[in-house]
This record gives structure tokens, sequence and C-alpha cells, in this order.
DNA sequence: CGATTCTTTGAAAACAGTCAATCTGTGTGG
DNA sequence: CCACACAGATTGACTGTTTTCAAAGAATCG
């Protein structure tokens, strides 16, 4: 499993066999199957999780018992929740692997200590964490600027490898509008 | 002004004379009036930007001529477009003061330095990323689950130092809804 | 004061949400 | 292999909310 994460962060900078060899030491394996949870809602978030196979969705569930999607991450990327994971705090968010999955985890002591021993990984890790907060600023964006039509197109090009692999009514919840308008968006689509 | 970071520095970790006069030496000041751009869309964001005084809005304006308010920042806080600060490339947004306001500013190359050399600064500028991630996740989260007075009331809790300095169009822009309904959104809550 | 900007209001139209029913495909157990 | 249950997707009718457009009041500023 770890030979596919190598594979993924030699794209991402130059690295020696005694530190991929560390990075692997460092870390933890685990394997999970569908609907398994990664991080259940209440837990600290203890790891920072790079998805190996699989897919996931981190969402929260509101008092009415709605849920509410707030991230897929697929093959190749990585998933936390940020907040509960810095500050090692319970979370408010569930991580559930929505197909057969396998994933490496680094605790924030770790991760730390990769990213102060090892100078292409300590740039590698800016660029992740500057890539998500980019992500996260577009999609505050496009929920203050785009119609319900715009959001899903913005999420099917964005997201070519997930869409497809999870149920209309999570694409719904993730962009914030019901299944159905989602619904009704598609079938106007079809018609041009 | 540079007094005025040095106190607010002061209280998010332990500085000595040297480290204070290093970052004072890497910084540079800015006064602004009111109306006035810290920084034009198309050009690259040059400084991570802390407010001494004054307020200031991040927007964008779409192809149709409406603007989009990203983002507030007031005394003590931050502002950057972290897309365009981090890559340097041209950025979509216009930061405007919206108050006669002073700032100090660092290029990354300055705030890196300060990042490297001074401990306590790199530990408070970890907990500064970590924020504006967590607030931005939580903004998205209130977009995909607030009704519109919930967003509003949001707000007002969030931010009680900048909602009384801005005109209402701007948060009804930064929540996504139309002036008018926050107008009624307000009116509504006067009958209670 | 006059000009500008901001806020509110009203009415109509567009849009999205809810509820209930139906349709589809998948998979499980008999 | 079939019947059935189940999860997901769609549709229709209805309701409620939000936007849009136009106009009119406040408030602010030079």
């Amino acid at each position: 499993m770890f030979e596919h994460f190598e594979t993924y962060i030699s794209t991402k900078g130059s690295f020696t066999k005694e530190e991929l060899q560390l990075m692997r030491s460092l870390s933890v394996e685990k394997k999970l199957r569908k609907r398994q949870l990664l991080l259940h809602e209440g837990e600290v978030c203890k790891y920072k999780t790079f998805v190996v196979k699989g897919l996931f969705r981190a969402y929260c569930v509101n008092a009415d018992g709605v849920q509410h999607v707030m991230r897929f991450a697929a093959e190749n990327h990585w998933i936390v929740d940020p907040e509960s994971y810095n500050k090692q705090i319970p979370s408010r968010y569930n991580i559930e692997a929505l197909e057969d999955a396998e994933v490496i985890q680094w605790t924030p002591e770790h991760f730390e200590e990769l990213f102060t021993t090892v100078p292409a990984f300590r740039s590698f890790s800016k660029k992740l964490i500057s890539r998500a907060m980019e992500a996260s600023q577009n999609r505050v964006l496009m929920h203050i600027s785009y119609t319900a039509e715009e959001k899903y197109n913005e999420f099917i090009n964005s997201f070519p490898n997930v869409f497809g692999r999870v149920p209309l009514h999570m694409v719904a919840s993730y962009l914030g509008v019901s299944r159905e308008t989602l619904s009704r968006v598609r079938h106007a689509q079809l018609k041009r």
C-alpha cells in the first residue's frame, strides 16, 4: 500500500530512500469497508489521512438530523477535519468510506517531524495547505455567487473523478440544494 | 504605527527586542484613505497585511459587474488574497479600505524569513493559517446549511466589530443574499 | 442645500423547498 | 432464479422564500 504513496509523493518533490523510509515508519496504514467511519463525530481527529484507494465523504449532522456533506476525497487526495486535527479537540464531523478503501495516516506530531526534517516534504506540505485554503475560498465564492445550475456544472468539472461514484443526493447536499432541485436542474439540462 | 503591532504580537507569544526589531525592519508601513485600494484586481498580491487601524473588504466583480464580498478585516486582523500571494499570480480580487486605514505589510520572502528564524513567530503563524482555514470551513457550512436569517445572526455574533461599520448591502453580498432580502430579514426581527 | 449613497417597501415573477407518490436499479435471502 | 426489500432518482402539486424591478424614504457628505 505504501508504494502507492511513494509514487504519489515522488511526483511532488525529490525524496531520498531514507526520507521515504522515514515517512513510512511514521505512518499508519488502514483498510476500511464501504460505510465504515474513519472519523466519528465527537472523536478527536488523530490523523491527517492520505487516500490510496476508495472514496470518502466528510459530513456533519445538524440538530434536525439533516446531513451536510462538507467534502469528498478520492484517490491521491487528503482528508482531515482541520479544526479537530489542529487543536486536537472533538470533531463535529463524520468521515465515511463510500467504497472499500485504503488509507495512510500521520499524527500531527509525526507529520510535524516530517515537515521539519524533510525539506521537500516541507514545501510539499505548504502547497497542500495553500491549495486547501484556495479550494475553500473558491467554494465560498461559488456559494455566494452561483445559481444551483452553475454550482452543479462547477462540481462536475472540478470533480470528474467523484461525480458518478457518489449518489446525487450527496452532491446536492455538498452544493447546498435539495436533491429534488438538483434532479430538476439535470432534467432541464437534458433538453439542450 | 509599529508599536500597535508590537502590542498585538506580544499577546500571541514571547518575543525578544531583537526579534521585534527584525519584524519591523522587514515590514512596510502604509496609510490609506477611505475608498483607496490596497490590492487591485489583476495585480499580484505582494504582501500579507496586518490591519492596525481601519476596515477593509476583499471583493471580486463578476462578468455582469456584480460585486461579491469575500471578506472583511478590521483592526488586529490580517488580510491577503491567499491564491495570489502564495503563487504570486494576478489576483481576481480587490481589497478596499472602507475607512481611513493604517497597515503593516510583509512580502512572502520576509514573512518566510520570520517564520524560519523566530520560533514564536512560527507557531503564531501556524495558528493564523489554521484559524483562517477553520473560518473558511465554517463559512462553507453556514452557506450549505443556514437560512438567510441564520446567516445574518451568525454574522452579527461573529463580527460585532464589523457590523455597524459597513453598509448593509455589503453584509448582504458577504452572506450571498440580496440587499432587499437582508432588509426584510431585519424588518421581520424587529417585530419580536 | 443638492447630490450621492444607502435602506426600505411593494408587487410580480422566478426559484427552491417540501411532501407524497412513483419509478429504477441493486442486491439479498428464500 | 425469483420475489422482495431497499436505496436512490425522478416527478407533480403545492408552499414558501428569494430575487428582481421600480420607487420612495433616510442618511451622509461635500
